[in-house]
DNA sequence: AGATTTAGTTTCATTATTTGAAACCTGAAG
DNA sequence: CTTCAGGTTTCAAATAATGAAACTAAATCT
């Protein structure tokens, strides 16, 4: 019985299913969710049924598949006006893409991964899907890292150890113990790099948001790819980084925005 | 027994609570959401615990109030990915917006009213919160009157009927007669227009997005400004607004998106 | 300081909901 | 016409949710 997932009845269950749909990454239909789910097929259709009913999924008549439901869109888009970082530093971030000409993310911390909560492009070249509500590991993201080694030990603890490591290139560190180096380097410095450790070819550098009483909130990055940018040319983005995601932990205080 | 509000259980319950904190739009303590909530004390704050416990809400020890959490956001984007029409229409509406130089919305009809899935900016700077999720009336919007005008007759009742009529600008069509009317020129001439009927200042020119069977599976609006352009203005974006709809359409049929 | 109010939390017997094995549909394939 | 697979419903038993009331902690009043 792990801490991770307690089961908080009826709830509980309801919100694993939509979270089993959500796996899949398509529309299902009932028996794709039947042989994945931990209920059986009474409990597994009722709940399925109900999350329906509330909008949560969408029934697809057409083909008897189910995906998620609009519903989910609307709360998730008051959740990124009222509990996210994004409305407070979007103007801030703003100025930081006309000033470096980058696309810039701006990044929390939710249960120990990486929760992108703003993305905005220079000028605007290809790609991409909107990146609001996308999650990435902590320990191999210039974002995760620079939020890591500011995180308060407790919190940190519990980030890193319920963790699995894996290597998404041969640049990811996976080994505890050189992580806990790097991030006291970046404690130093106030500056963390993704030199390729999650994807590769895209490397990054990001800083942390501050509260005024210390505890992160956030973290910014500028990301690019190794065809346009050295890791080292990257440094030419320090400066600006950092005054901004200054500004913004100033601005969040302001704001009584929680720590 | 109204088709309205079936309460589903506990599930029902739990989702209610998510919604009032959503509607308050900023943290809430426990007794803001109690004189809203239709249960009783113990009650209310077990469903607050359970959700927060499960992430939907996030508990800020600071000031002792809940906001929505990142579950949310990552199911929405999940939500986003798989049952949206825009990873599908990005490329064309990047296409278009390439090609109008103006900013473009793509939206769905989800429980009577318009849901906004994407959009994209014109180059430019100024405004505007994440649009994805957002929502607004049907009967005032170009892209809500669009999908309205091609409902199918009962899901069109449905969504008329639940309907309050608010007059938002002098222009707002609240009178059911006048809207029936506009919808039937709409449903000739495949184009809808917003003028001012939601917001003073901004206007919209929109076209259905159908898919091969003939079902509205969303639209598409070019909106603006009455400072940049008149209505008749607009009449310009008119072809190659018609084009981009039908082309996402065909691609989405060829997706077997959920009609 | 002591009394009083307010906000938040817990208890526990009662009540209502959820559960799931099994039966039952329904349309498609053999 | 049988069999099968996917989906749906039933109903007594098991479980989880309920809420009045008691309790705690902190702030506010006297």
């Amino acid at each position: 019985m792990t801490a991770a997932t307690k089961s908080d009845g009826t709830v509980g269950k309801a919100l694993e299913m939509l979270d089993l749909v959500a796996e899949f990454g398509r529309p299902v239909r009932f028996t794709d969710i039947l042989v994945k789910s931990p209920h059986p097929k009474a409990t597994s259709y009722r709940l399925l049924q109900t999350l329906t009913n509330q909008h949560m999924l969408e029934f697809n008549d057409g083909n008897g598949t189910y995906s998620l439901g609009g519903r989910l869109m609307r709360l998730a888009h008051a959740a990124w006006k009222t509990a996210s970082l994004a409305p407070i530093a979007r103007p801030f971030i703003e100025t930081l893409v006309a000033d470096v000409g980058e696309t810039v993310h701006l990044a929390q911390i939710d249960q120990g991964q990486v929760l992108f909560v703003d993305k905005l492009q220079a000028t605007d070249r290809f790609e991409t899907l909107a990146q609001v509500g996308k999650i990435a590991p902590a320990y191999c993201t210039g974002v995760g890292k620079a939020m890591l080694a500011f995180l308060a030990p407790k919190r940190l603890q519990l980030a890193m150890l319920q963790q699995a490591y894996f290597k998404y290139t041969p640049a990811t560190i996976t080994d505890v113990a050189s992580l806990e180096d790097e991030l006291e380097q970046i404690q130093v410095s106030g500056i963390a790099y993704d030199r390729e450790e999650h994807e590769e070819g895209i490397i990054s550098i990001a800083a942390p948001v501050l509260s005024s009483n210390g505890r992160v909130i956030g973290a910014l990055s500028i990301a690019t790819s190794t065809t346009r940018h050295t890791l080292e040319g990257l440094d030419a983005f320090r400066a600006p980084l950092l005054e901004t995601a200054e500004k913004i932990g100033a601005e969040a205080t302001h704001w009584q925005f929680p720590a």
